[in-house]
RNA sequence: UGCUCCGUGGUGUAAUUGGCAACACGUCUGACUCUGGAUCAGAAGAGUUCAGGUUCGAGCCCUGACGGAGCAACCA
């Protein structure tokens, strides 16, 4: 039959990345009873950025692959830092990026009861001690990277005594920082996490969703392993600063495991962004200082924010397929990002005329009065958008930047002299311009040439420049927000002693009001996207009302133009 | 200084059991165009951090340097 039709080769994938085929290895190999079972783990203490998205598009990815399952798992194993502000947020964020965890919502803390009984069971095997010392005491017999540690003078207490404390621990008999539980294991390894790590800490806050029930918590490593192993997850896929856990990860596992089950830690390599900061901690200063206006500001690398900018997650999800899962630390370009969103939105987004910096033009032999409905196509990369009437009169208002009295060579466009095309209408002539006492051009004067109305007789002249426009009667008020890069270095947060916000980019953000749109444009609704043409991409924001858009730069057409003008 | 991980065009990734270093973004040409967009055609750009070794043959294996990252929270 059709057998030579292979349309989509460039979609055919002939390679697989280090964890596929560390998945596919399992697989065939028929560990785990050939089962797959992902999760993805967040501690609800922040919003959703795009490096998370690259972890969830992992992990949901290889579940959906090899026909297995992700769950979604919140690692709440510490309630001073967490909230449900935070549950609901990432949840949100994840079904917009179209992945679904079923029913299949958990926990850490679902675990407490089981994480509670298998410390009690490592006291009782002789493998986990109570340590009455300071954290301080603690940390100075941990030793150093370079020297062992040594053992605390309460390690070899008796398991009854052991018991007796934790039990206490837990009825809030003694207070936070006086007492921990620490795993035994060695104190001279030369990885430090397995240096009797702390298991369990006293912590009398309330958590989110156990309330005042416990006075103890598990730590990230007494609770992400086993949590692991109780959901039956196969594959644990996490960033590369774990690595160093997997000893201590598997330590746990060995104790816990009673028969060939286990769960198995793969580490892969974050997402770093060009002229971004990552990290939760620097994203959430950023908010808490009012540098922008909030996790969903347009200027965030937060699934929220990109989200509000314009990004769909389609493009999120395609850019994340472009870069790729190593080892390697590296740093990935946003032109990529920009790239795979302009890709997305250009197949569909409607074309429509939008005016930034308003100039008025007159018509000199147009009538006065007449209006002309003008029939554009709404998007040529896709014939089923259809078509779409814009009012067409004597007063328009072209672009500032598409006018110039004495323009270098190159220039096809408003210029004196200079025929030039309106865009689904006519060709005009320039013929003057008016200017204000400063010298700016105030408004120009054109003529139009009547035969040359798109599909008229003389339609089909060559004309080197074509113009977008917004007849001055019918145009819509709109607000427009143009985004640029929050910081001006490319690496913001990569230098020593300095502080990212020394490269704030001031002109991240720039609102221009009383921008001129077409009138189909008065009724959007936020989230709505489309290109105005010769311009970018644009989103109506939330804050638009009706009668009254506002809309986000998600960003700029490529603009050869302009680059040309850089030199 | 100890341990662990990592070093392939400007950037991100590929290279089946060792077999003439591939792709994407970016850059630069040109064609086409009622978006200086899109599309199409093409070009430049690495000899795989370095030095040895094994081999008929090494980006892949071995040794040693060099460089980068992570690890000493009662955070995750």
């Amino acid at each position: 039959m059709n057998s030579e039709i292979t349309n989509d080769k460039d979609d055919l994938k002939t390679t697989q990345n280090f964890v596929e085929a560390f998945i596919a290895e399992d697989l065939r190999e028929g560990r785990n009873d050939g089962r797959i079972h992902t999760r993805f783990p967040p501690e609800p203490n922040g919003y959703l950025h795009i490096g998370h998205a690259k972890a969830i598009c992992l992990d949901f990815g290889m579940a959906q692959q090899y026909g297995g399952k992700c769950n979604l798992r919140f690692d709440d194993t510490n309630p001073t830092k967490e909230d449900v502000e935070y549950v609901d947020s990432i949840k949100e964020d994840i079904q917009w990026l179209g992945f679904d965890w079923e029913n299949r919502e958990f926990y850490a803390s679902d675990y407490f009861g089981k994480l509670w009984d298998f410390a009690v069971d490592l006291i009782k095997r002789g493998l986990a001690y109570v340590d009455d010392q300071s954290a301080e005491e603690i940390s100075n017999q941990k030793g150093t990277i370079t020297q062992p540690g040594i053992e605390s003078p309460f390690r070899s207490r008796s398991i009854d005594e052991n018991l007796d404390l934790f039990y206490r621990m837990n009825e809030g008999e003694f207070d936070e920082a006086s007492r921990v539980l620490r795993a035994k294991i060695d104190m001279a390894s030369p990885n430090m996490h397995m240096r009797d790590p702390i298991i369990y800490r006293i912590l009398k806050t309330a958590h989110h969703r156990t309330g005042d029930k416990w006075k103890v918590y598990p730590m990230y490593d007494f609770a992400h392993g086993q949590s692991d192993y109780f959901e039956g997850i196969t594959h644990s896929l996490c960033t590369l600063e774990f690595e160093i856990h997997r000893p201590l990860y598997d330590w746990f596992i060995d104790q816990l495991k009673t028969d060939d089950y286990r769960p198995r830690q793969i580490e892969f390599n974050r997402l770093n962004l060009t002229y971004t900061v990552m990290s939760k901690r620097k994203l959430l200063e950023l908010v808490r200082d009012g540098i922008v206006s909030g996790w969903d500001d347009p200027r965030m690398p937060t699934l929220c924010g990109l989200r509000r900018r314009g990004y769909t997650p389609e493009s999120i999800k395609r850019f994340v397929d472009l870069i790729g899962y190593t080892k390697v630390e590296a740093i990935n370009d946003v032109s990529l990002l920009e790239y795979a969103v302009r890709e997305d939105l250009n197949k569909r987004t409607p074309r429509v005329f939008g005016v930034l910096n308003p100039l008025r033009v007159v018509i000199e032999n147009y009538p006065e009065g007449k209006t002309e409905e003008v029939e554009l196509i709404n998007n040529p990369e896709d014939e089923n958008q259809g078509t779409r009437k814009v009012p067409f009169c004597r007063e328009l208002f072209i672009e500032q930047d598409d006018f110039m009295e004495n323009p270098p060579s190159k220039f096809f466009r408003m210029t004196p002299g200079q025929e030039v095309r309106l865009k689904g209408a006519y060709i005009v002539k320039c013929t003057g311009v008016k200017k204000n006492s400063a010298g700016e051009p105030e408004e120009v004067y054109c003529t139009y040439d009547p035969e040359t109305r798109s599909g008229g007789p003389q339609a089909n002249r060559k004309v080197k420049g074509t113009l977008h426009w917004v007849s001055a009667q019918h145009a819509v008020d709109a607000e427009v927000r143009l985004y640029d890069r929050l910081f001006s270095d490319e690496d913001p947060s990569g230098h020593k002693d300095i502080d990212p916000r020394e490269f704030l980019n001031p002109e991240s953000l720039r609102v221009l009001k009383g921008c001129k749109v077409e009138p189909s444009l008065a009724d959007v609704k936020p989230l709505e996207k489309f290109q105005f043409q010769r311009l970018g991409y644009f989103c109506a924001d939330y804050d638009t009302m009706q009668g009254a858009p506002v809309f986000n730069r998600t960003v700029g057409l490529k603009d050869t133009w302009s680059k040309m003008n850089k030199e």
